[in-house]
RNA sequence: CGGGGAGUAGCUCAGCUUGGUAGAGCGCUGCGUUUGGGACGCAGAUGUCGCAGGUUCGAAUCCUGUCUCCCCGACCA
């Protein structure tokens, strides 16, 4: 990035991303995604075209998330694309919520018109009666499903996800974090009881949590939204909030507890044990490729992305070093025998996926290249290797000159255990920054100076016994949200509202957010 | 919708004020030297200068119209 090449020059740096997190994050992190090769702007406004190395990160993500629902009786089903319009005059409230952003399907035909001069010209032809809404969110269309399905509460529960695009016409777009259109599962189920119904809810926002930390090694602040940034139409929302390296607040993944909004406005009702009518109690909840930009956020350093071993494209990539003519097929050959005897082991139940990266390019692009693209372990093998029967080990948490000279045998020993321990390594950096940033704020003073430190203010903890108006003004000044009313923090010692004074022995936690 | 900016090679852009054969860097292809910290040399390919009109002997350049994109606001459950 010529802007920043005399700056790096001067400082007599050398790092992988120009520019450095610290010199410009927002064109870092377009940097990070465009060097590792994981997406890039497409031709239809506001959407993206994911890139095999980012879309591996997503099959990863989808194929254990899925594990965790399947496992928690959960089943997969589809629908449609394109919902009829009246459905959005059913559910006003949830419906008001997406209305401004919502792509509508209106024709159904194109007519070519040839022109003078060779050209074609295409029109929408065919108006459709009836138009139909591109989904933002399918609450709606599975709603209706679900209302034909019920009819008895042995019915019950219908435990439904479904993996999707969904599209949302955004004004201002992010690559992962805020796409027009984007990949997502989401949740959706009826209960028989209120109980179960929240049980539910809870019970999402657990796995969601457990699976961004294990599998990401993205420590998130599980917490239920206030009301003022509630999903429209839920009664309660609860949010799983991770801290990026600028300190923002990213809303990783959201389950809602619905009520019966849904289920009275959708006519979700069933014959109870009792004999009587009643609507059932609904949830809904999702996670999307926004985890994607949250991870690169999270962990990706000035040399690019660090992909978190478990879910890694390639978790172990083998680089042969092959100078001189005469040796190279024995180097190769070396390195295909070392991926086979990897691949044959297992990290957490899945083989290990392992490339041997035989293009023939220089070694030092090659290694940089895997560096940006963050593959947790790089093997190098040279001729000096076949000899002394070690390999050259390096990894993606430590510092691209580091290297270390193992037996074979002992590498294939420890790779799993180093993987574990990259994985383990990267969380533990984003908790220590996480936990180093976020602070508890009792005086409403020093809460109004916070928010304007010449630095990325991290987090504020408060009491906190607001009303919703009193929050949003707050929300407003400051360019702040309430991220969650933290879990576990809701019923500890009275104190005073920041602002209000009133006891109270909730907490919120505030911060800036993408 | 308000304010600003930009459309020229695959990418980033110069050239336009003052009209005269279409340019650079990166990338790409080939050959050679290289390869464990991001290589180098030589040779080569690539364009409807957003689109449509106009002025002119001649337009990337001047004029008119039009389309698109980007940035700052508003918006983002």
């Amino acid at each position: 990035h010529p802007r920043y090449t005399s700056i790096v020059m001067a400082k007599q740096a050398k790092t992988a991303i120009i520019p450095t997190r610290e010199q410009d994050f927002p064109e870092w992190y377009q940097q990070v995604i465009k060097e590792a090769d994981l997406a890039e702007n497409s031709e239809t406004r506001g959407c993206m075209v994911i890139k095999p190395w980012g879309y591996a990160l997503w099959e990863n993500i989808q194929q254990q998330l899925d594990q965790y629902l399947k496992q928690t009786g959960h089943q997969n089903a589809y629908f449609p694309l394109l919902i009829p319009i009246k459905h959005f005059e059913k559910e006003a409230e949830c419906a008001e919520g997406f209305a401004t952003e919502c792509a509508v399907v209106t024709h159904h035909r194109l007519e070519a018109k040839k022109n003078d001069d060779g050209t074609t010209t295409m029109t929408p032809a065919g108006k459709l009666e009836e138009p139909y809404v591109i989904r933002p969110t399918s609450e709606t269309i599975i709603g209706a499903a679900f209302a034909r399905w019920t009819e008895s509460y042995r019915d019950l529960p219908l435990l439904i996800n479904q993996w999707a695009n969904v599209m949302r016409w955004e004004m201002r777009t992010r690559l992962f974090l805020r796409t027009a259109e984007f990949l997502w599962q989401e949740g959706h189920t009826a209960h028989e009881t209120k109980e179960q119904a929240i049980k539910e809810t809870a019970l999402i926002h657990d796995i969601y949590e457990e699976f961004v930390r294990d599998h990401l090694a993205i420590p998130v602040v599980p917490g239920e939204k206030s009301e003022a940034e509630r999903f429209p139409g839920a009664e309660q929302t609860f949010t799983i909030e991770a801290m990026v390296q600028d300190k923002k607040a990213v809303q990783a993944g959201t389950s809602h507890f619905l009520g019966q909004n849904f289920s009275k406005a959708q006519d979700i009702s069933f014959t109870g044990r009792d004999n009587t009518i009643q609507h059932a109690w609904t949830t809904s909840w999702g996670v999307s490729t926004r985890l994607i930009g949250t991870l690169i956020m999270a962990h990706a350093d000035d040399d690019g992305l660090i992909a978190p071993p478990r879910i890694a494209p390639q978790q172990v990539v083998i680089v042969p070093v092959t100078p001189k003519e005469d040796t190279r097929d024995a180097v190769i050959a070396a390195c295909d025998e070392l991926a086979k005897e990897l691949r044959q082991l297992r990290f957490h139940g899945e083989l290990l996926r392992v490339h041997v990266d035989k293009r023939d390019l220089n070694g030092g692009t090659k290694k940089w290249e895997w560096v940006k693209k963050g593959a947790p372990v790089r093997i190098e093998i040279g001729p000096r290797d076949l000899d002394s029967g070690k390999v050259c080990l390096q990894r993606r948490d430590q510092a691209p000159t580091d290297k270390a000279f193992v037996a074979k045998e002992e590498f294939l020993g420890d790779v799993l255990a180093i993987l574990q321990q990259i994985q383990d390594e990267i969380l533990r950096r984003a908790t220590v920054f996480r936990d180093a940033n976020i602070e508890d704020c009792n005086d409403l003073d020093a809460f109004h100076k916070h928010w304007s430190a010449s630095e990325q203010p991290g987090w504020l903890v408060t009491p906190w016994a607001g009303t919703r108006e009193e929050e949003e003004e707050l929300s407003k000044t400051h360019k702040i949200a309430i991220r969650c009313l933290p879990k576990g923090q809701q019923d500890g010692e009275e104190a005073p509202c920041v602002l209000t004074g009133k006891p109270t022995k909730a907490r919120a936690i505030w911060g800036r957010s993408y």
